[in-house]
DNA sequence: TCCGTAAGATACGGTCCGTATCTTGACAAG
DNA sequence: CTTGTCAAGATACGGACCGTATCTTACGGA
């Protein structure tokens, strides 16, 4: 919890050893409690040193959360755009839940005011993903004739991240049936609508 | 901005100072700043009258909301179901404006972590506008022809609110464009997609 | 060996929390 | 008109944090 020791951390010790304590405080407390002084306390420094590294509570939390969530890699072809789109869904998922629904909340709503780091966290929980999406998992499925490009708008990409991302927001989680209903009944219908008729 | 009255206000008057208080005090502070100091100062009361009231800010501000949100009344039937879809999402979207998107943000990220008061601000802000949807402008499509009562799946009655509210919170607003794509590109093309293939 | 740099400790004025206490005004019953 | 009740309103409290300033001291590189 705390520490007494003579040696005195700098660097990339004592960076990991305050992001760590990050982690645990928001573990215990939860975002909305977590103070700057509980974590320094906690990780048996002081304030001044976190703030010479990040300049606000969020900043500092958006350093935590990029340490931990891992990176997103290859997506696995499994042969199939439906399987492919539930796999990607799958890992965001999980990215998900491991910040939680109350600290992306949190984020995003102490984020919303400020448009520069607005941009800094979308960028790295939504934009990233998307791109990966596009550049594998779509691009395979043209390629097997499942899709035609000239279909492919920026919505229609985004969508199943809208999706998946307002469901966990709103209702906390999202269970196996939810992904299915949301890949059976809406994305992959949608995508499938050829001449999208009015 | 303050008042030094010898009047003394009770009852509804009272209430009615306060709460404009508070929706004064948002708007030029915003959700995140705005504290029970700071509005009891603006509405010329003290502190315990807000808690005799409000056992918390959340709840205070929704009692805010509650009063200056306009009810969902009739859809107006346009003939149509875009149409119809229309102009119950520009409703729904009038509404999301009037609150703010950074007060939303706050609204559930405060609420997040208490089930009751969850389901109090999901049941006033989603499911109270959903249930207009399937009463009106699902059932007249349904009569037109241009729905099957059969396929329209809990996921699908929802859809339109998820994406815009998704819009909203991420984006920040929500253009015509915007709005166009949603209905055209996702909602509609899912609604009439019958045989939901896998 | 020495010196710059950053760690770490401490303290500051400030805002806000939620609650307790007390006085005083408004209103109604008699 | 008198009087009792109840909430409004004022004030003060201990406590948690904020963000910053100041000062000493240890580490690590030259």
């Amino acid at each position: 919890m705390e520490r007494k020791v003579a040696s005195r951390r700098r660097g990339e010790e004592l960076e990991r050893a305050i992001l760590d304590a990050v982690w645990e405080e928001f573990l215990e407390v939860g975002f909305a409690k977590l103070s700057m002084e509980r974590v320094a306390k906690r990780a048996g420094t002081s304030k001044p040193v976190l703030y010479r590294r990040w300049s606000s509570r969020v900043e500092m939390m958006l350093a935590c959360a990029a340490s931990r969530v891992p990176k997103a890699d290859s997506v696995p072809n499994t042969g199939s755009l439906r399987g492919d789109t539930m796999a990607l869904l799958t890992f965001a998922l999980a990215r998900m839940r491991m910040v939680g629904r109350t600290a992306m909340l949190g984020m995003l709503a102490e984020v919303s005011a400020d448009p520069e780091a607005r941009g800094v966290l979308l960028a790295g929980l939504v934009n990233e993903i998307v791109r990966s999406l596009n550049g594998s998992v779509y691009a395979r499925a043209v390629k097997r004739g499942e899709l035609a490009e000239e279909h492919l708008t920026e919505r229609l990409r985004r969508l199943p991240f809208d999706l998946l991302r307002n469901e966990f927001i709103i209702l906390g989680d999202v269970t196996d049936e939810a992904l299915a209903s949301i890949l059976d009944e809406v994305v992959l219908p949608a995508l499938r609508a050829r001449g999208a008729s009015v």
